[in-house]
RNA sequence: GGCCCUAUCGUCUAACGGUUAGGACAUUGCCUUCUCAAGGCAGUAAUCAGAGUUCGAUUCUCUGUAGGGUCACCA
């Protein structure tokens, strides 16, 4: 507590970069952001780049694009491999003390090295208080004299870690779970560095549907952000999701920004059991993020999908067009299975679809369409939903609103499904719907 | 298997030891309606099991069960 109180907060978020940025790490980076931005505190991202032989540049790219993409702006940057020469006084000094020591190893795989570094293992119990879990404790005997260096220049992931969580002041460490056995090794090499002990808070996990960890290489691609963020998902629907998995405000609150979580989040609160993701809310989060955003910045992103369609005619479509998405790239699937066909133009049809369920008579059909095109004449060129309705509504109703209704919005849009005809007049304009009217007029004819 | 962690609707979750166990997503039905959506309203649905402690356990304790994590010269 008094650490937590006395002294400015320092998180960090250290990924290596092996992979892209996975949806787990993604929410131990936000929390890690929001715990140090709540506190006044500062944020470290570190890549953790020891392991030479699966480090690539690519990665280590993706995963500080998608952290900047979505606002995670680290206060300080480092490079593990970048610390070697301190990793290595600090190993050197360990050795000197006893408390390390050469080890002469038998080789038993490949890349196994006839001398490393072990620790001597003072083999006690270590006891810490984790923020979300409470006291845990371990036995360490049974992890005997680990590994915690291949060689002075080399030093292996935990040594690497806490010789780096000292020097940079780390002061909270916020990590999955999965690295909640690794924690008292950790604890054990600080105590022998003598540094001081972080704050420790241990994240469950997030899980794939079948509760299993998510995993790149069970469940594929699904598990990196990269993979959302191509699908056309909003950041904020993201952040949103994410934070609130394994955490809520205690209320029922469902939409939260970065700032929101700034001021509410509060890490004991965290949920102490595994979270499935669940798409299907991500989904619903994604549009209502939609539904708020400016139409300026809508119609940028939609244009850009819509190459067909452009100009006002996409102006005056957008709403019926975001209305029927939940994510962006759901309008590449829509306009490939020719949903917004109608924008441009009419496709084919047999002259039958005219005909509102068992109905027959071309000429009643007619009628209304004639009806129709003398009431386009009196209408503004650009109508709007609104005044086409109102022009038409009373005949509609007195003739049969299926019978006039179904028949216009078939010559309009040429589909079984569309926006109704008042909407599709007020997008095409009224010459452009006198055309296609008239073009159904002479199919019956 | 050892060690560790976890356990409320299908999913995410709420509930100072006393609630008709609440909300959201999904799902179902209804309304709206010329179609498809959207929208509105309503409904179905949960405390893993068994012992304790207590006047009273979702809540505390123990045991069991289930799930998960971790056991590298990876991070």
């Amino acid at each position: 507590m008094s650490l937590q109180t006395n002294s400015k907060v320092v998180t960090r978020f250290a990924p290596s970069p092996t992979g892209f940025l996975h949806i787990g790490s993604l929410r131990t980076a936000l929390f890690n952001y929001v715990y140090a931005k709540q506190h006044g505190g500062k944020y470290v991202l570190r890549i953790e780049d020891t392991d030479k032989a699966r480090n690539t540049p690519e990665f280590e790219k993706d995963i500080m694009d998608g952290l900047v993409w979505l606002g995670l702006q680290h206060d300080e940057f480092f490079r593990q491999s970048e610390h070697a020469g301190k990793h290595k006084i600090y190993l050197q000094k360990l050795i000197d003390n006893g408390a390390a020591y050469i080890s002469k190893e038998k080789i038993e795989k490949e890349g196994d090295r006839a001398e490393v570094i072990r620790f001597k293992n003072p083999n006690k119990k270590v006891a810490f208080d984790d923020l979300i879990r409470g006291h845990v404790e371990f036995d360490t005997t049974e992890l005997g004299d680990f590994v915690i260096a291949k060689s002075l220049d080399e030093p292996v992931f935990h040594f690497a870690v806490v010789a780096d969580d000292f020097d940079e002041g780390i002061t909270h460490v916020i990590r999955g779970e999965d690295h909640i056995s690794n924690t008292p090794r950790q604890i054990l090499i600080q105590e022998a560095l003598g540094a001081p002990r972080p704050v420790y808070a241990h994240l469950p996990l997030i899980l794939a549907e079948d509760r299993s960890k998510l995993s790149k290489r069970k469940h594929g691609e699904a598990v990196s952000l990269a993979y959302y963020r191509k699908l056309g998902y909003l950041k904020e629907a993201l952040i949103n999701f994410i934070g609130m998995l394994g955490w809520n405000p205690g209320n029922d609150e469902e939409l939260l920004s970065l700032d929101d979580f700034i001021s509410k989040f509060t890490i004991e609160k965290v949920q102490k059991g595994g979270a499935i993701l669940n798409v299907e809310k991500l989904k619903w989060l994604n549009r209502e993020y939609i539904k708020k955003m400016p139409t300026a910045e809508l119609l940028n992103i939609v244009s850009a999908k819509m190459p067909n369609t452009q100009g006002e005619i996409l102006e005056r479509a957008l709403p019926s067009i975001v209305d029927h998405i939940s994510v962006f790239s759901d309008i590449d699937s829509l306009a490939a299975s020719g949903e917004f066909n109608y924008l441009s133009n009419v496709d084919d049809y047999p002259k039958e679809k005219l005909f509102w369920k068992d109905e027959s008579d071309g000429s009643v059909v007619i009628n209304h369409f004639n009806f129709a095109l003398e009431t386009l004449k009196k209408l503004p060129a650009e109508p709007t939903a609104e005044q086409v309705k109102t022009a038409l509504w009373d005949y509609a109703s007195e003739k049969g609103r299926g019978q006039v209704l179904w028949p216009l919005r078939y010559a309009l849009s040429g589909k079984d499904k569309s926006p109704d005809p008042f909407v599709l007049i007020s997008i095409l304009g009224t010459i452009q719907a006198t055309e296609r009217i008239n073009a159904a007029i002479k199919k019956l004819s």
